[in-house]
RNA sequence: GCCGCCCUAGCUCAGUGGUAGAGCACUCCCUUGGUAAGGGAGAGGUCGAGGGUUCAAGUCCCUUGGGCGGCUCCA
């Protein structure tokens, strides 16, 4: 006799066991048409799925079109088009076609499948794999669940030959499995896991059992296949099984689904119009940046008009950092080893980083005495007895193996570039005494730093290998660590507001409850962890905590921010650091006239010149605000007998500090306009003789089907330069 | 780093074994025009690089650099 409790705290009894459709009848008619599953005491089941017992019970509904789809929905919709996607490239290609694992993704659902060799795949099919998907929809075939025994079950798949299906069914069952002996266990999560234990393994049919199509699934599905609304598929891309590349290849086809054709339509556009608005193809038509396989991978040549929006980004930024009373320095690009091996970055990431510079005398004595290139790492890792030594001295434990002590003539010195700025601000600090006085210290610069990526990371200006941090390292006390974090964020609260970027959101990373990797006292992480979350709730912006996700010197807070085509990029961070003050022995006079410890915050809130700025190039399409634009304002004589007044124009707007250029070409005005759109310069000013003879331009704004009007030239210039220096997110000079 | 695809004029792209093309941009000439391309002519490429197959390679094969998509990784 189960009584179930809805969401909104309601319950209702019912004197026999119900399905989840039976459920959402009983509360709406209209409830029960656009219901595809439920959830029992938060597990997901199929609508048919019998509810016999006490339960809490939600009902997953599918959105109308362009209403928001709750993630659980469209999970659901996609999982199940992942199983109409397979049948149809199997219609299509046929049934040598194995299939191994499909689940549904963030974006859409992709399905990986071993095609065996001479079968061409390419995207040359996926129209009659779309026309079939279209069938399948419109049959309306119930998705229909069955269990058999586990002996039974895997007697069927091996029947079958399809030794993905009879691993993922080993794996659901908990057992060893007989085919993958990989080192990951990387579908263990959600997929094998849920199941494990499991005395019986569940299969799906697209309609009937044993007369359809079905697969090997832990489900749950919508009821049946229109339900799915609207299915396309997107992509190829290869893929190992379990994601190991000493594992068989395997090709993944990428699809997407939606509840409705309107929802996947509104989902294309929103893919085209963000491949419009592609940093690396606005920044090439409007000579942003320029990256040249001569100078290397990953490494940004800011032309001349990028280093305009940089610049002014920069200026904008460390002014505001002067309000906070920053002080800003400058450090170079490369540093000794051994400071590296002091701050613990070398060489326990030298994965991602470049190598070290080794002085040239160094090397030929080395390799005129024989040294091997084995043994030359190893007295390139090495550190000294006297580093060693002062760092476990001060963290009172061991933190450089003993393996990795050489004695001085052993090792080799060298530089690297450096992967990140903290250690020389760390020595600026350590360079002068400080008293709890002059505390806090903050040190900022826009610090350039090398990483190496690997290649396949690389991305236009957003993933590189060379780029320059907002960066800034906080010396505070304890006590100042609250209010260092709050200045933090309200920094990025006046950028990202002058911007116009309104929507975004921050994660705190906190520390995972089961690990004692971290360093630092528990009472300054407590204190530490409820200052970032204190500092992110007066935010005033959506904020999620995030167990496990700190570093193990500290708390963190990200920076997510939203563009304006609802993307989501991440920029940078603010992060409480324990262990640098340690590892530089950095200290400071108390007011007890004792040494204390600084507590360093680190933080770059946008991340890299180059991320922010392509991400501000994708926000914008472009069209930058008026501060930010290369070029301001350009001056379009009608003819050739206007260009002395023209000239005349450009002088003025220059005198301003506005940047201004003039058209002098013999286009006619029509051609001149179409070329300054195409570059989104933000303000044209026609001008013809009738402008020559009152003194003024005709105005045509950036986005304006029409102009604007005249206006005096001097009303002009002085309502754009007003425009510019008070950094407006939109266009507003208007005659 | 791994897998797949791609690289032709400054830009966007056509050209699948037989004399390198188009549009835009550029230069010059005509046109002197009032709000998203007036007209004409010219110049511009050892087809990413190196090697191979072939009578003949932009086109086929190998190596290599770079890009894109995906995987993996990210202090």
């Amino acid at each position: 006799m189960p009584t179930i409790t809805l969401p909104d705290g309601k319950t209702k009894s019912f004197d026999k066991p119900v399905s989840g459709l039976e459920v959402a009848a009983s509360i709406g008619a209209g409830l029960a048409k656009a219901a595809l599953a439920v959830k029992v005491d938060g597990e997901l089941r199929d609508l048919s799925a019998m509810i016999d017992r006490d339960a809490g019970v939600a009902i997953i509904t599918a959105p109308k079109p362009g209403q928001a789809a709750s993630g659980e929905a469209l999970q659901l919709i996609r999982h199940s088009a992942a199983h109409v996607m397979a049948e149809a490239i199997q219609d299509v290609l046929g049934k040598d076609v194995q299939l191994a694992y499909g689940p549904a993704t963030d974006t859409g659902f992709f399905y990986d499948m071993f095609v065996p060799a001479g079968k061409k795949f390419s995207s040359d099919e996926f129209g009659a794999i779309d026309k079939r998907i279209a069938e399948i929809l419109k049959e309306d075939r119930a998705f229909t669940r069955y269990e058999v025994a586990s002996v039974e079950g895997l007697k069927k798949l091996q029947a079958e030959g399809n030794k993905y299906k009879v691993d993922n069914a080993e794996r659901a069952l908990g057992m060893a499995s007989s085919v993958y002996q990989g080192k990951k266990a990387a579908f263990s999560e959600g997929n094998a896991a849920a199941e494990a234990r499991s005395a019986v393994l569940s299969f799906y049919a697209t309609g009937t059992p044993g007369k359809n199509w079905e697969d090997l699934c832990r489900g749950p599905h919508v009821p049946s296949t229109s339900r799915i609304g609207a299915v396309k598929v997107m992509s190829l891309a290869s893929a190992y099984w379990h994601g190991d590349e000493t594992s068989d290849r395997l090709i993944r086809v990428y699809g997407t689904a939606f509840a409705s054709q309107a929802d996947l339509d509104a989902y294309l556009k929103q893919r085209e119009e963000a491949a419009e608005r592609d940093h690396r193809k606005i920044g090439k038509a409007l000579h942003l940046f320029h990256i040249d396989e001569d100078v290397g991978q990953g490494l940004i040549l800011w032309t001349p008009n990028g280093s305009i929006i940089r610049k002014e980004l920069q200026q904008f930024i460390a002014g505001e950092l002067r309000k906070q009373g920053y002080t800003e320095v400058f450090t170079p690009h490369i540093g000794r080893l051994e400071l590296y091996k002091t701050s613990g970055h070398f060489p326990y990431y030298k994965e991602s980083q470049f190598s070290p510079i080794i002085e040239r005398d160094a090397l030929e004595q080395l390799s005129a005495a024989g040294c091997s290139c084995a043994e030359m790492i190893h007295r390139v890792e090495g550190v000294s007895e006297r580093l060693a030594k002062g760092i476990n001295e001060r963290t009172g434990k061991e933190t450089i193996e003993k393996s990795r002590v050489l004695p001085d003539d052993k090792l080799i010195e060298g530089f690297m570039l450096k992967p990140m700025n903290c250690p020389h601000h760390a020595k600026i600090f350590a360079s002068s005494p400080h008293s709890y006085r002059t505390m806090p210290v903050r040190l900022a610069e826009f610090g350039t730093v090398y990483r190496w990526e690997q290649s396949g990371e690389l991305n236009g200006m957003t993933r590189v290998r060379g780029f320059t941090q907002d960066d800034a390292h906080l010396f505070c006390t304890e006590e100042q660590v609250p209010a260092e974090i709050q200045g933090c964020l309200s920094l990025v609260k006046v950028i990202f507001g002058t911007l116009g970027m309104k929507d975004y959101r921050v994660r705190v990373g906190l520390r995972d409850p089961d690990s004692n990797k971290y360093t630092g006292s528990k009472d300054n992480w407590d204190k530490a962890e409820a200052a970032c979350r204190d500092a992110a709730k007066s935010l005033g912006v959506p904020f999620s905590e995030e167990p496990g996700e700190a570093a193990f010197y500290g708390p963190k807070i990200d920076f997510v921010v939203k563009d304006v085509i609802g993307r989501e990029w991440q920029l940078g961070t603010v992060q409480v650091d324990y262990n640098m003050a340690i590892r530089f022995d950095l200290s400071y006079i108390g007011s007890d006239s004792s040494k204390k410890r600084p507590v360093v915050i680190h933080r770059a809130p946008f991340g890299s010149m180059e991320r922010f700025c392509g991400v501000l190039i994708e926000h914008f399409a472009g069209a930058f605000p008026l501060w930010l634009s290369p070029e301001q304002v350009r001056v379009l004589p009608i003819s050739e007998k206007t260009n002395e007044y023209a000239m005349k124009v450009h002088a003025a707007l220059q005198a301003a500090g506005l940047r201004a250029e003039i058209d002098t070409s013999n286009d006619r005005v029509q051609g001149k306009i179409k070329a300054a759109a195409e570059l989104r310069v933000p303000y044209l000013a026609i001008v013809g003789p009738r402008d020559a003879e009152n003194g003024t331009i005709s105005l045509r704004a950036r986005g304006e089907e029409k102009d604007l009007g005249a206006m005096k030239l001097e009303a002009f210039v002085e309502a754009a330069a007003a425009e510019y220096l008070s950094r407006a997110a939109v266009l507003g000079v208007k005659p």
